[in-house]
Order: C-alpha cells, then structure tokens, then sequence
DNA sequence: CCCATATATCTCAGTACTAAGAGATTCAGA
DNA sequence: TCTGAATCTCTTAGTACTGAGATATATGGG
C-alpha cells in the first residue's frame, strides 16, 4: 500500500453531492437550520436514487444502441405518434441545435423521418418510420421491464406513496423555476 | 393560428418522458402487467421532479458563475478537504479526461490548487485555494437555501418519509447496476 | 534487481451539445 | 397590401465531455 488512502476500495458512485456533515475538514461551516438539514438530505438522496435507476435506464437503452436522448425521441414519437420539432425539442431537452443533431442521426438511421407540415411551411414533423416503429415495439417493453426492476426496492404500495409525494414535490419546484426571471428559451416554461 | 397543433401554449417542461398511454396514436403497444405501469409511473414522476429541482439548483450555481460539475468538485472538497483526482472524478461522476479538464478551469480561475502527493508520485490532490474556500464559505448557505425552497413542496415529516423510501430505492437499483457486467470503468462500484 | 501488472493522471481525437443568430414563413394591425 | 413582431427550423462556432491510450510511478514475485 503506497498511498495515504486506500484507492478504489470503496468506490461508490457518489458518496456525497453534499456530503454528511463530517467535522467539516476543510473548514466548511455546518447548516445549523434542521429544516435546511432536512431539505439538503432529501436532495442528495434523491440525486443517488435517481441516478442510480438512471444509470440502469441508460444501460438498457445502451443495449439497443441508443442514447437516453435519441430513447427520449424515439419513445415520443412511439406514445404520440408525429410531433412538430419544437416539441420533440422539449421532450428531449435540449436546444434547438441539438435537436436538428438529434433528428439528423436518427434520420440518417432510417429509424425517424421529417414531414412538412401542410397548414406551417416553417414547420416540419418529426415521425418514426416503419422500420423505427418495429424497433420501438420490440425494445420498449424490455425496457419497461427493466425499468420495472429498477424500481423493486420499493412494493407496488409503496411506489404509489411515492408517487404521490413526488408529484407534489415536482410541481412545486416547477412553479419555482418557472416564475424564476432566469427561464432559459421555451424550456421550463413561460 | 396556422399550424394544426397550438404551439407553445403549454410548453411544459417534460409532458411524458415515458408518456400516458393515449390511445396509441404512433400504433404503440400499451403495457398490460399493472406492476409495470405502476413502476414505469413512478420512474417518470421521479424523472420530472428530479429535473424540476436540478433546474433549480442548476440555476442557483449558474448565479455564482459555475456549472454543475465545477459546483460538485467545490463542494466536494470544501466538505471533505483535499481529494485525489481519482475521488475527484467519482463525486463529479465525469470520465478522466473530464477530471483533468475541469480542475484545470478550476485552477485557471484560481479556486482550486494541485497539490502532489508526499506518498505517491503519480498522484495529485485537489484542494481549494484561501479563495476557492472563501468562495463556497458564501455560496453554500445560499445553495443550501435554494434548494430547502426546492424542496418546499412537502413537508419536513413528508420529506422525511421520502428520504427513506429514496433510500431503499436508490440501494437496490445501486445493487442492481453494480451487479451488471456492463459496468464501466470504476464508476458505478465494483 | 528486473519484470509484469496495476494504478494515477494526462493527452488527444472525436462526439454531443449549447448559444447565438440567420433565413423562411406567419400573423396582427395600420 | 404592407410592415414589423413573432415563430420555427437550421447553421455555425465554440464548449464540455468521452474513450482510448500514453506516460510515469508503485508493488510484488522470481
């Protein structure tokens, strides 16, 4: 053992986006407001939880040889049929750059293909094409299935609970960031 | 109103990253097995709320001139004190090249500092700088804050009860993408 | 000591994305 | 009809990151 500490012997994914408040090493000053403490821990579980189902949704998608963004297209198109690119844009969260990116490759794949829009010349469609059709038929309900056992720390019970709580917390934190000045483009509403 | 859809008249942030299941306009399957409904509900509330509050923060950070990442490193160190870049590269969850990339631009604006290390040769700590730890001594109360309104949407009690049902959640989906051959590098656990 | 293996960081080429804005089209009002 | 603001997509330049592998160092067995 060379090294002061043990390397890779722990190697979590995160072990502290904001971390326990440990007798402060650095000279970092504790949150006193037990309410902040309570917030700030719900935050960081809920950063470990997410991202670990995330990295389960990701490998799963990865199976297919598609990446979570080009997934969030696909299935978009799959549950709604045709969409205009702006929307496609806020399903996919990102810019209006990166959707043209976005669509291009899926196009080049033959799996999406761009429509005018008849009434909006300035507007075109996004559309999955038959081959992306069959494609989205075999892998989505792998991936329900996989997204099922991400979720089987929690009885069905209890994941309606946390539906629940969820929702309540999302909208919340929605309304915030939408009334907040700092609203990027037509992302998060306004 | 030209085009057949209104457009940007609820431009929602995510309106269904895995999508109610309409009547199947693009031809979609819908999914039987009410257990999987249900986890796939919950993966998709989870998703939603999750973005809301990363939005949030997300937008607090971007107020103190750094990005999410840059954020992660400062406050891992500030937390827990001087990290080897390999602890560096875990917290911030990017790849190597990243690590080298983002503690340069860390060190460019003179937060951060390389430090070697006494017992290794090939290694190297990161560490704030007197003005780096001055820097998150003023920003993390305010963050701490942003995110306890993020948060505001549930109770403490509540928040509490989410914080264990997060926990379980987030341990078994853990467990499960260690257990996964595709895991890469070391993140992710090993 | 010497070699093989493991580890820690860094380099480099390439990919995915953002931000800003250009071009085309539509809409509302004079 | 004309004009200006608004809207939609695409283009471009630049940024942040990934993945593979290079470089340097450490460790343990022969």
């Amino acid at each position: 053992m060379a090294t002061t500490r043990k390397r890779s012997s722990k190697p979590r994914k995160t072990d502290g986006v904001i971390a326990r408040h440990t007798p402060s090493p650095g000279g970092a000053a504790p949150i006193d407001d037990p309410e902040t403490a309570t917030a700030l821990k719900l935050w960081l579980t809920m950063v470990r939880a997410y991202q670990s189902a995330a990295e389960l949704s990701r490998m799963d998608i990865a199976r297919h040889e598609l990446n979570p963004a080009e997934f969030a297209v696909m299935e978009a198109l799959y549950h709604k049929g045709p969409l205009l690119l702006g929307d496609v844009q806020r399903k996919a969260l990102v810019s209006s750059g990166g959707t043209t990116f976005l669509v291009d490759r899926l196009e080049k794949r033959g799996l999406v293909e761009r429509q005018s829009c008849p009434n909006d010349r300035r507007a075109r469609y996004a559309a999955l094409t038959r081959d992306g059709l069959g494609v989205m038929k075999k892998i989505f309900p792998v991936h329900a299935k996989a997204m099922r056992d991400a979720m089987a720390g929690l009885s069905p019970t209890e994941q309606k609970v946390m539906i629940g709580l969820l929702k309540r917390l999302g909208l919340a934190a929605a309304a915030r960031a939408s009334a907040d000045p700092k609203c990027r483009e037509g992302i998060g509403g306004g």
